[in-house]
DNA sequence: AGCGTTATGTTATCTTATAACAAAATTGAG
DNA sequence: CTCAATTTTGTTATAAGATAACATAACGCT
């Protein structure tokens, strides 16, 4: 397939959409379209400079406001790490991300819930911690923090760079 | 306990610093301990305004140079979510955090290494994650991801302020 | 058609972060 | 100890990211 899920990735979000009576306007659907085009993540500013080439507004709010709508409703997560914003690669419900930063290239990879609870076990929408007794001196108490959602960003090589990074140093 | 382990923590700084040959300088020192005294994230620019008050230069780059050393040693860690950084409450080894957030009281306290085990499972310094196949139609690759460095933030609210939403909404 | 609401456009400003270079302090070799 | 190399600090200037506030336009309902 040519571009690796960006329609149907596009075509969820406007079914959402409807179904949630959520204006998917001429901003945001755009908006939503760069990054999916993109597929990476991108600044505001750089989404700012495509909408303004679309003949769109070209004031930091205007991309701003979209990626607001876009991230609340959990089709386009925040790159902490980069200050920048990627497509939501299986947009559902609102949704913490977790998120493969490569490094060296700068791609982001979404990981599903399957993923995310083979990997991070309990971390889901809403976890009550308890921790077993510690050794330290001051660890001996319980936490309890009831969460509501969370960023997830792992850092590391991503398959292509680290088989290059082989290569060239071979 | 009147300080909840700050001095613990900063001795234990000093120590892994001469261990390790690590050049702990006045504005280095005295940029943990304003983040320790703190209890809680402070911005770059808090930072900057007490070091200002110490005598210390009070441009931007003096705390973030501090801050940038103090992080890579993993003695001080970044809440990307509240654009902040957070003295680490168990300094040891360079380490990515586990952070509760609470929205409420933006209080941030970090899970130590037995947590982030129980909690998060296999995210650890190293991890090859290999998914098993999915039902997806683009979900049948192995993803294989050379992991560095992590940052994990979940928000939520601390049992402290939940008690007092209780008894306030009652 | 008209009213209330929601979204867009625009100006201005704020906050966060870094580049670049000079001066001072520290380290290590001789 | 002394000097050169390195590292750290101080400073200026500016880049990059984000938001407040308000006017205008579009929408959606009755």
């Amino acid at each position: 397939m040519a571009n690796s899920g960006r329609d149907e990735a596009f075509a969820k979000v406007e079914r959402l959409c409807k179904e949630r009576n959520l204006r998917l306007t001429p901003v945001r659907k755009r908006v939503l379209e760069i990054l999916l085009e993109a597929g990476r993540a991108l600044g505001a500013y750089e989404v700012l400079e495509s909408l303004r080439k679309d003949g769109f507004g070209h004031q930091p709010p205007v991309a701003y406001r979209a990626l607001e709508f876009l991230q609340e409703n959990g089709f386009v997560h925040r790159v902490e790490g980069m200050k920048g914003y990627v497509a939501c690669t299986s947009p559902s419900e609102p949704h913490g991300p977790v998120l493969l930063v490569c490094d060296s290239c700068n791609e982001v990879k979404e990981l599903r819930t399957p993923h995310l609870e083979e990997i991070a076990g309990g971390i889901g929408s809403h976890c009550s911690l308890e921790s077993a007794a510690e050794t330290g001196r001051h660890q001996a108490e319980t936490e309890e923090f009831l969460a509501s959602a969370h960023a997830i960003e792992i850092l590391g090589c991503c398959k292509q760079c680290s088989e290059a990074n082989e290569l060239s140093s071979k």
